[in-house]
DNA sequence: TTGCTCCTCACGTCACGTGAGGTGGC
DNA sequence: TTGCTCCTCACGTCACGTGAGGTGGC
Protein backbone atom coordinates (compact mmCIF):
# COMPACT_ATOMS: atom_id res chain seq x y z
CA UNK A 1 0.00 0.00 0.00
CA UNK A 2 3.30 1.97 0.24
CA UNK A 3 2.21 3.66 -3.61
CA UNK A 4 4.63 6.45 -3.69
CA UNK A 5 7.20 5.27 -1.53
CA UNK A 6 10.01 5.31 -4.04
CA UNK A 7 9.47 9.39 -5.45
CA UNK A 8 12.99 10.91 -4.76
CA UNK A 9 14.24 14.53 -5.40
CA UNK A 10 17.73 15.97 -5.77
CA UNK A 11 18.33 18.71 -3.74
CA UNK A 12 18.00 21.29 -6.31
CA UNK A 13 14.71 20.11 -8.19
CA UNK A 14 13.44 20.42 -4.31
CA UNK A 15 15.44 23.86 -4.44
CA UNK A 16 13.56 24.77 -7.60
CA UNK A 17 10.07 23.56 -6.70
CA UNK A 18 9.76 25.67 -3.43
CA UNK A 19 11.81 28.57 -4.76
CA UNK A 20 14.38 28.32 -2.01
CA UNK A 21 18.60 27.76 -2.51
CA UNK A 22 20.26 24.58 -1.96
CA UNK A 23 22.52 26.51 0.70
CA UNK A 24 19.34 27.07 2.34
CA UNK A 25 17.94 23.33 2.21
CA UNK A 26 21.69 21.93 3.49
CA UNK A 27 21.49 25.19 6.33
CA UNK A 28 18.35 23.34 7.55
CA UNK A 29 19.77 20.00 7.37
CA UNK A 30 22.75 21.48 9.86
CA UNK A 31 19.75 23.05 12.10
CA UNK A 32 18.36 19.50 12.55
CA UNK A 33 15.19 20.38 10.34
CA UNK A 34 16.03 18.13 7.76
CA UNK A 35 17.54 14.47 7.44
CA UNK A 36 17.94 13.32 3.94
CA UNK A 37 19.19 9.88 3.03
CA UNK A 38 22.34 9.65 1.06
CA UNK A 39 23.51 8.15 -1.90
CA UNK A 40 27.52 8.61 -1.41
CA UNK A 41 27.71 12.24 -0.90
CA UNK A 42 24.59 12.90 -2.59
CA UNK A 43 21.38 13.97 -0.25
CA UNK A 44 18.15 12.01 -1.46
CA UNK A 45 15.06 13.49 -0.56
CA UNK A 46 12.04 11.44 -0.26
CA UNK A 47 8.40 12.83 0.13
CA UNK A 48 8.41 13.10 3.84
CA UNK A 49 11.48 15.48 3.63
CA UNK A 50 9.71 17.49 0.56
CA UNK A 51 6.65 17.66 3.07
CA UNK A 52 8.98 18.71 6.40
CA UNK A 53 10.80 21.79 3.62
CA UNK A 54 7.07 23.18 2.96
CA UNK A 55 6.28 23.21 6.85
CA UNK A 56 9.66 25.26 7.34
CA UNK A 57 8.98 27.53 4.48
CA UNK A 58 5.64 27.87 5.65
CA UNK A 59 6.69 28.44 9.62
CA UNK A 60 9.56 30.95 8.28
CA UNK A 61 6.65 33.07 6.12
CA UNK A 62 4.53 33.18 9.68
CA UNK A 63 7.28 34.62 11.27
CA UNK A 64 8.63 31.50 13.50
CA UNK A 65 12.41 31.21 13.69
CA UNK A 66 14.15 27.85 12.77
CA UNK A 67 14.23 26.39 16.36
CA UNK A 68 10.90 27.10 16.39
CA UNK A 69 9.85 25.46 13.49
CA UNK A 70 11.50 22.48 14.40
CA UNK A 71 8.94 22.18 17.47
CA UNK A 72 6.06 23.25 14.86
CA UNK A 73 7.49 20.18 12.93
CA UNK A 74 7.41 17.72 15.86
CA UNK A 75 3.78 18.39 15.83
CA UNK A 76 2.95 17.43 12.94
CA UNK A 77 4.42 13.58 14.07
CA UNK A 78 1.80 11.16 14.89
CA UNK A 79 4.25 9.51 17.65
CA UNK A 80 4.36 13.45 19.28
CA UNK A 81 2.04 14.91 21.38
CA UNK A 82 3.44 18.09 23.58
CA UNK A 83 0.77 20.12 25.56
CA UNK A 84 3.65 23.04 26.39
CA UNK A 85 4.43 22.84 22.68
CA UNK A 86 0.90 23.22 21.71
CA UNK A 87 0.46 26.01 24.14
CA UNK A 88 3.40 27.63 22.84
CA UNK A 89 2.52 27.19 19.21
CA UNK A 90 -0.95 28.68 20.07
CA UNK A 91 0.38 31.72 21.63
CA UNK A 92 3.09 32.04 18.86
CA UNK A 93 0.06 32.24 16.27
CA UNK A 94 -1.88 34.91 17.96
CA UNK A 95 1.06 37.24 18.07
CA UNK A 96 1.62 36.72 13.89
CA UNK A 97 -2.32 37.13 13.60
CA UNK A 98 -1.63 40.34 15.32
CA UNK A 99 1.86 41.03 13.78
CA UNK A 100 -0.38 40.61 10.37
CA UNK A 101 -3.13 42.79 11.33
CA UNK A 102 -0.78 45.75 11.80
CA UNK A 103 1.08 44.66 8.61
CA UNK A 104 -2.31 45.08 6.54
CA UNK A 105 -2.65 48.56 8.20
CA UNK A 106 0.88 49.57 7.13
CA UNK A 107 -0.05 48.50 3.54
CA UNK A 108 -3.04 50.73 3.69
CA UNK A 109 -1.84 53.76 4.96
CA UNK A 110 1.33 53.38 2.35
CA UNK A 111 -1.09 53.00 -0.34
CA UNK A 112 -2.62 56.16 0.67
CA UNK A 113 0.63 58.08 0.48
CA UNK A 114 1.98 56.60 -2.31
CA UNK A 115 -1.30 58.12 -4.39
CA UNK A 116 -0.22 61.49 -3.41
CA UNK A 117 3.33 60.89 -3.36
CA UNK A 118 2.67 59.96 -7.07
CA UNK A 119 0.74 62.73 -7.99
CA UNK A 120 3.54 65.50 -6.28
CA UNK A 121 6.18 63.58 -8.22
CA UNK A 122 4.44 63.65 -11.72
CA UNK A 123 3.71 67.25 -11.11
CA UNK A 124 7.01 68.12 -10.34
CA UNK A 125 7.95 65.48 -13.60
CA UNK A 126 5.75 68.29 -15.57
CA UNK A 127 7.26 71.56 -14.63
CA UNK A 128 10.97 69.99 -15.53
CA UNK A 129 9.52 68.19 -18.72
CA UNK A 130 11.40 71.17 -21.08
CA UNK A 131 14.75 70.96 -19.54
CA UNK A 132 14.99 67.75 -19.21
CA UNK A 133 15.93 64.79 -21.96
CA UNK A 134 13.58 63.82 -24.30
CA UNK A 135 10.26 62.33 -22.12
CA UNK A 136 8.84 59.04 -23.67
CA UNK A 137 6.15 59.79 -26.32
CA UNK A 138 2.90 57.82 -24.41
CA UNK A 139 3.68 57.06 -20.73
CA UNK A 140 0.19 54.84 -19.52
CA UNK A 141 -0.15 53.93 -15.94
CA UNK B 1 4.02 79.33 13.12
CA UNK B 2 6.61 77.01 14.52
CA UNK B 3 4.36 75.13 16.70
CA UNK B 4 5.86 72.23 18.39
CA UNK B 5 9.53 73.22 17.07
CA UNK B 6 10.46 72.78 20.78
CA UNK B 7 9.68 69.24 21.47
CA UNK B 8 11.92 66.87 21.97
CA UNK B 9 12.47 63.00 23.45
CA UNK B 10 15.21 60.86 25.00
CA UNK B 11 16.43 58.12 22.76
CA UNK B 12 14.67 56.23 25.70
CA UNK B 13 11.46 57.82 25.50
CA UNK B 14 11.32 57.34 21.88
CA UNK B 15 12.35 53.66 22.39
CA UNK B 16 9.50 53.14 24.72
CA UNK B 17 7.12 55.09 22.98
CA UNK B 18 7.59 52.71 19.61
CA UNK B 19 8.40 49.70 21.68
CA UNK B 20 11.68 49.33 20.52
CA UNK B 21 15.39 49.25 21.44
CA UNK B 22 17.80 52.17 22.44
CA UNK B 23 20.33 50.22 20.87
CA UNK B 24 17.99 49.47 17.70
CA UNK B 25 17.96 53.80 17.45
CA UNK B 26 21.59 53.85 17.57
CA UNK B 27 22.04 51.23 14.67
CA UNK B 28 19.81 53.06 12.36
CA UNK B 29 21.63 56.54 13.28
CA UNK B 30 25.05 54.42 12.17
CA UNK B 31 23.46 53.54 9.10
CA UNK B 32 22.14 57.10 8.39
CA UNK B 33 18.55 56.42 8.70
CA UNK B 34 18.87 59.12 11.72
CA UNK B 35 20.97 62.19 12.61
CA UNK B 36 19.34 63.86 15.95
CA UNK B 37 21.42 66.43 17.73
CA UNK B 38 23.73 66.09 20.19
CA UNK B 39 23.57 67.62 23.78
CA UNK B 40 26.91 66.43 25.12
CA UNK B 41 27.61 63.20 24.08
CA UNK B 42 23.15 62.76 25.06
CA UNK B 43 21.36 62.49 21.98
CA UNK B 44 18.51 64.65 21.56
CA UNK B 45 15.33 63.95 19.13
CA UNK B 46 12.48 66.39 17.84
CA UNK B 47 9.34 65.66 15.81
CA UNK B 48 11.14 65.04 12.39
CA UNK B 49 13.05 62.20 13.96
CA UNK B 50 10.16 60.76 15.27
CA UNK B 51 8.46 60.88 12.69
CA UNK B 52 11.44 59.38 10.55
CA UNK B 53 11.78 56.51 13.24
CA UNK B 54 8.36 55.93 13.04
CA UNK B 55 8.71 55.96 8.72
CA UNK B 56 11.68 53.34 9.55
CA UNK B 57 9.51 51.08 11.28
CA UNK B 58 6.51 50.91 8.91
CA UNK B 59 9.38 50.22 6.16
CA UNK B 60 10.71 47.27 8.14
CA UNK B 61 7.12 46.19 8.78
CA UNK B 62 6.79 45.89 5.35
CA UNK B 63 9.19 43.81 4.49
CA UNK B 64 11.94 46.42 3.39
CA UNK B 65 15.61 46.54 4.29
CA UNK B 66 17.42 49.63 6.09
CA UNK B 67 18.93 50.39 2.90
CA UNK B 68 15.06 50.66 1.17
CA UNK B 69 13.67 52.10 4.42
CA UNK B 70 16.34 55.13 4.09
CA UNK B 71 15.52 55.76 0.04
CA UNK B 72 11.36 55.14 0.89
CA UNK B 73 12.29 58.26 3.90
CA UNK B 74 14.01 60.61 0.88
CA UNK B 75 10.54 60.17 -0.57
CA UNK B 76 8.62 61.70 2.14
CA UNK B 77 11.25 64.94 2.00
CA UNK B 78 9.95 67.49 -0.21
CA UNK B 79 13.16 68.55 -1.84
CA UNK B 80 13.59 64.96 -3.15
CA UNK B 81 12.02 63.74 -6.63
CA UNK B 82 13.39 60.52 -7.69
CA UNK B 83 11.28 58.86 -10.91
CA UNK B 84 13.46 55.26 -10.48
CA UNK B 85 12.92 55.57 -6.81
CA UNK B 86 9.43 55.96 -7.07
CA UNK B 87 9.18 52.89 -9.64
CA UNK B 88 11.26 50.95 -6.55
CA UNK B 89 9.03 51.67 -4.34
CA UNK B 90 6.17 50.87 -6.99
CA UNK B 91 7.83 47.44 -7.47
CA UNK B 92 8.56 47.00 -4.11
CA UNK B 93 5.11 47.30 -2.48
CA UNK B 94 3.89 45.05 -4.72
CA UNK B 95 6.15 42.71 -4.26
CA UNK B 96 5.35 42.83 -0.21
CA UNK B 97 1.60 42.95 -1.01
CA UNK B 98 2.16 39.40 -2.58
CA UNK B 99 4.10 37.98 0.06
CA UNK B 100 1.27 39.03 2.02
CA UNK B 101 -1.49 37.13 0.48
CA UNK B 102 0.78 34.21 0.81
CA UNK B 103 1.18 34.97 4.30
CA UNK B 104 -2.77 34.91 5.29
CA UNK B 105 -3.23 31.82 3.07
CA UNK B 106 -0.52 30.65 5.59
CA UNK B 107 -2.24 31.43 8.08
CA UNK B 108 -5.42 30.29 7.11
CA UNK B 109 -4.07 26.52 6.28
CA UNK B 110 -2.17 26.86 9.81
CA UNK B 111 -5.59 27.59 11.34
CA UNK B 112 -7.49 24.66 10.27
CA UNK B 113 -4.34 22.14 10.74
CA UNK B 114 -4.12 23.86 14.15
CA UNK B 115 -7.53 22.87 15.01
CA UNK B 116 -7.48 18.98 14.16
CA UNK B 117 -3.95 19.17 15.71
CA UNK B 118 -5.35 20.21 18.70
CA UNK B 119 -8.07 17.36 18.80
CA UNK B 120 -5.61 14.50 18.42
CA UNK B 121 -3.71 16.10 21.43
CA UNK B 122 -6.94 16.54 23.79
CA UNK B 123 -7.85 12.94 22.45
CA UNK B 124 -4.24 11.60 23.33
CA UNK B 125 -4.68 13.50 26.71
CA UNK B 126 -7.98 12.05 27.63
CA UNK B 127 -6.48 8.32 26.97
CA UNK B 128 -3.34 9.31 29.68
CA UNK B 129 -5.50 11.05 32.07
CA UNK B 130 -5.80 7.84 34.71
CA UNK B 131 -1.61 7.56 34.85
CA UNK B 132 -0.83 11.13 35.21
CA UNK B 133 -0.73 13.43 37.70
CA UNK B 134 -3.37 14.96 38.53
CA UNK B 135 -5.69 16.89 35.76
CA UNK B 136 -7.24 20.29 36.10
CA UNK B 137 -10.74 19.91 37.53
CA UNK B 138 -12.41 22.59 34.93
CA UNK B 139 -10.67 22.81 31.68
CA UNK B 140 -12.64 25.26 29.11
CA UNK B 141 -11.60 25.23 25.94
C1' DT C 1 38.19 16.42 -22.08
C1' DT C 2 34.12 19.28 -21.34
C1' DG C 3 29.90 20.24 -18.90
C1' DC C 4 26.68 19.56 -15.39
C1' DT C 5 25.32 18.84 -10.65
C1' DC C 6 26.68 17.90 -6.45
C1' DC C 7 29.79 18.36 -2.28
C1' DT C 8 32.35 20.65 1.98
C1' DC C 9 34.68 24.39 4.20
C1' DA C 10 34.74 29.03 5.54
C1' DC C 11 34.34 33.94 5.46
C1' DG C 12 30.77 37.79 4.68
C1' DT C 13 26.28 40.09 5.59
C1' DC C 14 22.22 42.06 7.77
C1' DA C 15 19.91 43.72 11.90
C1' DC C 16 20.45 43.92 15.78
C1' DG C 17 21.37 41.52 21.21
C1' DT C 18 24.26 41.61 24.95
C1' DG C 19 27.44 42.46 28.18
C1' DA C 20 31.77 45.40 29.62
C1' DG C 21 33.34 49.51 31.30
C1' DG C 22 32.81 54.53 31.82
C1' DT C 23 30.40 59.36 32.18
C1' DG C 24 27.06 62.96 34.08
C1' DG C 25 23.53 65.26 36.73
C1' DC C 26 19.68 64.91 40.52
C1' DT D 1 27.96 57.85 47.69
C1' DT D 2 24.05 55.65 45.40
C1' DG D 3 20.96 55.33 41.52
C1' DC D 4 19.45 56.42 37.09
C1' DT D 5 20.13 57.18 32.20
C1' DC D 6 23.13 57.76 28.88
C1' DC D 7 27.47 56.62 26.18
C1' DT D 8 31.03 53.78 23.16
C1' DC D 9 33.39 49.64 21.87
C1' DA D 10 33.17 45.01 20.53
C1' DC D 11 31.95 40.24 20.26
C1' DG D 12 27.76 37.07 19.50
C1' DT D 13 23.62 35.50 16.87
C1' DC D 14 20.43 34.16 13.26
C1' DA D 15 19.62 32.78 8.48
C1' DC D 16 21.55 32.38 5.09
C1' DG D 17 24.85 34.43 0.51
C1' DT D 18 28.88 33.72 -1.83
C1' DG D 19 32.86 32.24 -3.65
C1' DA D 20 36.87 28.58 -3.41
C1' DG D 21 38.23 24.22 -4.51
C1' DG D 22 37.13 19.35 -5.39
C1' DT D 23 34.28 14.97 -6.80
C1' DG D 24 31.36 11.94 -9.96
C1' DG D 25 28.78 10.16 -13.82
C1' DC D 26 26.76 11.00 -18.76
Amino acid sequence: MNHSESVTYSISELAKAYNVTPRAIRFYEDKGLLNPKREGSRRIYNNKDRVTLKLILRGKRLGFSLDECLELISMYDPATDNRKQLQHFLAAIDRRQAQLIHQLEDIKAMQEELTTAKARCLAALAKQQDTASPPPKHQNN
